[in-house]
DNA sequence: CTTTTATATATCGCGCACGATATATTCGTT
DNA sequence: AACGAATATATCGTGCGCGATATATAAAAG
């Protein structure tokens, strides 16, 4: 059976739709515990780099998180002021910056840590984990098909 | 084999991150395509709404879309500002306002009803369309889980 | 050594998202 | 009829995302 041009229009046949819905949605189920270390989900994020591997350039952020100098910039500094990082121009090579994590940025690892669990808990209950996973395996295939594009 | 409390805060376990770049892929890569009718992709979602029931309020669309008043407001003035979208103040309920779709509006979706076509051939080369269809499916499933949260 | 080219970050403007709150209208109760 | 609660939309402020562009430094070419 196939569908015709209209009917592929409906929203209910998008994927594009349920992609954006479900990662709004998730942003506003992590807000909550992201309000206790106050810190956005942007840079939550930011800080899941940095407690891999503690200092890195702006563009090996962007890379990672696939976001540009004109978003990450302001971000980096609104977390400068907040005392959650550093940024210093680089000695060696005065274009880069070197974004590493202030001693506050580092113990927010500890009050982080329970954030995973508080929802794999929360949601599990509703929806299974596997199928969590499962989803979370296919975006990221999609994302290395086509993070290029 | 148990995952510890900081392996499960790398980027690579989460399901959040995915979802959110995976979203902001998707909308990149309507981007052209959105160009040519001169809309935004969250413009585009109230078009995908209007084009299969022609009329509705706010309220309404905010179910739809998941959005409420204080995003959808700025954002149809927006569409009403460029002749797509009309917005008249409901006779019966002076409260409510009515959104419908101007001719302008209208004509749009036999120039939109390629854009379907044009994302599955250019993403269905790299990517198997069932497995999108996998995923959209997946994620409407979470969706209606977790849309009252 | 100077001129081009590339690289890294920053700036600007606009359009979302969304929490908090305001305004206007209707409904329900007394 | 009057008034408090509920409903529908709007306003405001902040923080992203991102296209376009600017600035500054470094590398490459001549």
């Amino acid at each position: 059976m196939t569908v015709g041009q209209y009917e592929q229009l409906k929203l209910e046949n998008q994927f594009c739709f349920p992609l954006y819905a479900a990662s709004r949605l998730v942003t506003r189920m992590y807000q909550p515990l992201l309000d206790d270390l106050d810190i956005t989900y942007p840079q939550y994020l930011i800080l899941l780099v940095l407690w891999e591997q503690e200092e890195s350039g702006v563009m090996e952020l962007g890379e990672k998180l696939m976001l540009a100098s004109n978003t990450l910039t302001p971000l980096l500094k609104r977390m400068e002021s907040k005392g959650i990082v550093s940024r210093v121009r680089s000695g060696a090579d005065e274009r880069k910056v070197r974004i590493s994590l202030t001693d506050k940025g580092k113990e927010m690892e500890k009050l982080a840590c329970q954030i995973p669990e508080a929802l794999a808990s929360k949601a599990g209950n509703r929806f299974p984990l596997d199928r969590i996973l499962k989803m979370r395996d296919e975006l990221n295939a999609f994302l290395n098909e086509f993070k290029d594009t």
